[in-house]
DNA sequence: ATTATTAATCGTAATATTGCAATATACAAA
DNA sequence: TTTGTATATTGCAATATTACGATTAATAAT
């Protein structure tokens, strides 16, 4: 299969993994903190920076890109990504509430 | 290839894709949220509760165990399985540190 | 001892992901 | 218009993930 049971599970659930899911790589985690960190940057700056081909970059950020969480400006030859700040908050609530979620009660069972 | 150049990045990076990782597919997330609701919960009710087969989700239990997150009791022919609190709230922290990251500058490029 | 119950493991099919070389596209400069 | 520069797309090989039937292992109950 490789192929997740989606319909099965709530619209929150599916939601949560899917913001997950595109941290689950260590260029895009990569990718996010520099565009954190320089507000402005090119797709060329990123290659160079990490250390993985243009393809490969191009291919993480069009799926950050599919998300929502980047957007990218064209700017002659180069495209200007950013972090897209409304859909982050948004994703960043997301996962908050599940990262807070706490223990209901304590039945010592481990 | 399907394999992750985890050497060419941080530590740091790795560790929150492997977290985010392990979020990634939404019968973790719901397994999860059940240990949470139910401080005390075999395997057997995830199987009941979450509509995928018996190996599937011990399989998916396998995963969290293995990151930690979670733990086992054998207890007679079942077992309890429950959240690690220890381990939940140092990976709470690494992912949380990723979260609030915020914009530098502003250089209005995009 | 035999049988029932519960969870883990094995094996395997279907699909997804990662990475990159080769190529295409789009714009700028000469 | 040709040439250079920057990014996207295509195609593909290697590996990973998901799901589950069949089986095994371990304990409980009879």
């Amino acid at each position: 299969m490789g192929l997740a049971k989606t319909e099965i599970f709530t619209d929150k659930q599916n939601k949560i993994a899917l913001f997950a899911k595109v941290f689950g790589h260590p260029a895009r985690v990569a990718i996010l903190q520099q565009l954190f960190k320089l507000n402005t940057c090119v797709c060329g700056d990123l290659v160079t920076e990490i250390g993985l081909a243009q393809p490969t970059i191009s291919q993480h950020l069009k799926e950050l890109k599919l998300l929502g969480l980047i957007k990218g400006n064209v700017e002659g030859t180069s495209v200007c990504y950013c972090i897209d700040e409304e859909k982050w908050l948004e994703m960043k609530q997301t996962m908050q509430e599940f990262l807070n979620q706490d223990i209901e009660q304590n039945d010592t069972c481990c």
